[in-house]
DNA sequence: AAATTGTCCAAAACCGGTTTCGGCAACTCA
DNA sequence: TGAGTTGCCGAAACCGGTTTTGGACAATTT
């Protein structure tokens, strides 16, 4: 069925170590056998065995892409992008990617070990990278190539990329302290990746930078969902002394905090300000539409794949580390102050009061209008 | 750097071919030499390379899973738990995922060609079937094994694996009409895909089953993201004749439709009913819950992984359909009907010119509580 | 004309496994 | 005791490529 490189050489009645030559190009192979032979091989539809070929070069031509499946989260929205870009930027080389699941960090671990020693990779492009990263830990000791999408400690021994977002919640922070805002709630993902750490100093710096000792900040952790981000602001917001203004690690909790608002009819970007970060596409049609910094996640892996390409081609290339920043998209989810802490806490209250009687109203009004 | 088996060999002091037959497990090793050898091959981390191992089987030990990248349209909701369901149901038998990413019809039909003619995968699972899938034709001509997820055409052929989608509508709209529904519209999705024409398929069977010549249906394709569903409702709702219950193809579309009674300040499951596809998270935090059909996106991956496996393992293994059903979620976002079409648009429009005034009452309420 | 060089390709080795083949030693059975 | 099994393992072939080696022949130099 599938044609091999013996049946092309003797199709064309030479032997098959002039057929591999002739394909790849070298030297010692007269022009018109190297013609004769590429045309036979189009025509036949051959194309050498990327199994065989690893076999004498050592090299797979894949990448690895190993992701937690955590039963509970859906999928994580910068995936399809994510993967698109590595791909893409591999398959120039001839590389595909292999993606693969674990159920917990130490299958996790192991089956990336696995997945090297088998000859299935060649090399690794890991996700949400944590403070002291196992998986890095295992592939050093094999000397697997790697790249960090993301950051970690001692980074300088290896190839990454990442965003800047230490200065992407800076400059929020900033930007709501010009609105005239004084009450934060830093509304954290994942607390042990270490993405969380960068965004949660990106606030803390842009308040540093402000502060005349007049500022609040409040830090919640794991808040990576909308129900989170929805339970948590609703808390918040019926306090005694709610935040004006929520930075959000993550769109999917800002979702969650702009969601909040509504239950409590208030209006974010009037009444309090929210920022997000990732830019997923749900964030457009929220309303208002929802103030965050965008992630090009086709960049991303494609920048990912390149770099990991570089590593394993390249004998003694030097690794190398790139930070770019995300577009702030500013949609309506934030605006100038209009309440301070205490004023909003009494705004919320009468609204709330107001909105058990205006539902008697409402039905009433409904009801007429129906006659 | 890393160990062969000829490494192994020379250590233990027994030939390769002892080696390879005792850890695959063959008779004709003595049960002391097995041990021995089982034990320094874990001792030294000697885990065979899978490229040499597939040359001499003829298999990559991998399955493609090839997705067209619409740069427009976000992660398909599906993607991380059905990658999931696929990569751990071919694990078991040493198999991975290899995912490969087209910009174009035409290179998609290239890239499963080119994937299975260069051995790099041993068979694909194809999602997003069409009416005359490219993709079939060509993997049938390379005799590829290969399983959809979903249906299409002669389908006796083939493995497959899909939820019974014109049950899931049908028994939607009989819900609808149980509910006293006469007016719908079925905002359909990605036209030439086959599920399309499934999920039509069950509404109008669903409609036929009872239609004694009152029921209207209005039908619309390529209503694909929520702002389609946003525009497409919001239209719909300010024409003259309304529909009542709104059947759509994907949650996202439904999700659009209920931002749109958002927009006229009608409420879903009272004033106009909505029923989606799929089961996305979203659909949960929506106000109110989105009624939908729940699809196990995992268990898909899963089952189309394990006839994968089969086909390739089982020579002249039979191929197999399997049908299985959706679960019906019954949030709030549909229920009895409460007006006819007529009755509806007189409301929507009463309720826009209420609207505008009430904006102006708002202000002042509002005012009047500042101070 | 002999020696040297260059061109082109067949043959063979190699990669790291799997599987077949054949042989030796120990055992069984007549 | 001798023929036939059986158990165990080394040697070798093989998978489909790549790469090295070496040889035949032509073209050039001396």
């Amino acid at each position: 069925m599938k044609i091999t490189i013996q049946d092309l050489a003797n199709h064309l009645g030479i032997s098959k170590g002039t057929v591999s030559r002739a394909l790849r190009g070298y030297a010692d192979v007269s022009a018109s056998t190297a013609k004769r032979v590429q045309k036979a091989a189009k025509e036949l539809g051959y194309q050498p065995s990327a199994v065989a070929q690893g076999i004498k070069t050592g090299l797979a031509r894949s990448v690895g892409l190993i992701l937690l499946s955590e039963s509970s989260a859906a999928s994580p929205p910068f995936l399809m992008q994510f993967i698109n870009g590595i791909s893409t930027s591999i398959a120039k080389q001839g590389y595909t990617l292999t993606v693969a699941t674990a159920q917990s960090d130490a299958e996790m671990v192991e089956l990336h070990r696995d997945l090297f020693v088998q000859r299935k990779v060649d090399g690794f492009i890991l996700p949400r990278t944590t403070q002291n990263d196992l998986r890095i830990q295992i592939l050093d000791q094999l000397k697997a190539p790697l790249v960090l999408y993301g950051q970690t400690e001692n980074l300088t021994q290896y190839s990454w990329f990442d965003i800047n977002q230490v200065e992407c919640f800076r400059r929020a922070t900033a930007r709501l302290l010009a609105f005239g805002h004084r009450h934060f709630a830093f509304l954290g993902g994942d607390a042990p990746l270490f993405y969380n750490s960068l965004r949660k100093k990106g606030v803390e710096l842009g308040i540093q930078e402000f502060d005349q000792g007049e500022v609040k900040l409040q830090i919640f952790e794991n808040i990576t969902s909308v129900a989170d981000g929805l339970e948590c602001a609703l808390r918040l917001l019926k306090s005694t002394q709610p935040p004006t203004a929520f930075l959000c690690a993550l769109d999917l909790s800002a979702l969650g905090v702009i969601r909040a608002t509504k239950q409590l009819e208030l209006i974010p970007g009037e009444h309090i300000s929210v920022i997000g970060y990732e830019g997923i596409p749900e964030g457009e049609f929220s309303e208002p539409g929802l103030t965050t910094f965008e992630v090009d996640q086709y960049e991303a892996g494609s920048q990912c794949g390149v770099k990991l390409m570089q590593l394993i081609h390249e004998k003694g290339a030097k690794v190398s580390g790139t930070l770019t920043m995300a577009v702030l998209l500013e949609r309506g989810s934030d605006g100038p102050v209009r309440f301070n802490s205490g004023e909003l806490a009494t705004f919320v209250r009468n609204r709330r009061r107001l909105l058990s009687s205006q539902e008697t109203l409402q039905q009433m009004t409904e009801k007429s209008l129906r006659n």
